[in-house]
DNA sequence: TCCATATATCGAGAAATAGCGATTTATAGA
DNA sequence: TCTATAAATCGCTATTTCTCGATATATGGA
């Protein structure tokens, strides 16, 4: 987890939205009746609600998967992405602890 | 309190130390007497702790400042900063409650 | 008024990011 | 094997950010 980077990747109104429609897929299309059990969506109904095009939305799924903040999972020709959601937690946690009021070291914060 | 203008001011470790720094006054060195009571500190203590030079740190607290994060105030001619203790919960609250689990709407992010 | 000092602002070059279309890769199916 | 499709990667230009030194501004004191 490292903090720049999940901080680049949310500053970003775009990248910030797909992590809040991650949450409730009834944010997409109902999936293929074939990956109706699989957690996540395809990149596919992310880029239609985005409305980037297709190699920005992958760049964009990229880095919020670099940044720890979703895991991506392999079916077929599809990509499905699902937020990783202990990592959110551990950020946000990381986050305020670091610059919310309290006692807290510099120390922690790493270049 | 724009948090793409926040995010974005934190995503840098120095700032981010530099909001740290800024919860306890033992950080820097003692202020000069006529100050005592001035709530914050000086550039200058920021700059050698910090070790940027003197415009970048005018830079950084100036994006901290547009971002909401610290607040300033004028004694002479020193400018004093300290944390916005309220901006900075209403930050993290309002990241939390946008990325973090549970229910909340993406129609919330701006542009 | 004149000077010293603290900070802000300006201007610039380097580096990073944004977003796109084109291309490549991987996979399912005919 | 060949084709179609989903997604990733490449290459590009425009924009933004980074960081600095130089300059400007403001203020207190001689």
């Amino acid at each position: 987890m490292d903090m720049n980077e999940a901080l680049m990747a949310l500053d970003n109104p775009i990248r910030r939205r797909i992590l809040v429609w991650l949450k409730d897929r009834s944010n997409f299309p109902p999936p293929l009746p074939e990956h109706a059990d699989v957690d996540g969506v395809c990149v596919g109904y992310i880029q239609e609600k985005a409305g980037v095009s297709q190699s920005t939305i992958s760049t964009y799924m990229s880095l919020l998967k670099r940044a720890g903040l979703v895991a991506s999972e392999r079916h077929g020709r599809f990509t499905f992405y699902r937020r990783n959601e202990p990592a959110i937690r551990t950020f946000l946690d990381r986050l305020g602890g670091e610059i919310g009021q309290g006692g807290h070291s510099s120390e922690d914060i790493d270049e």
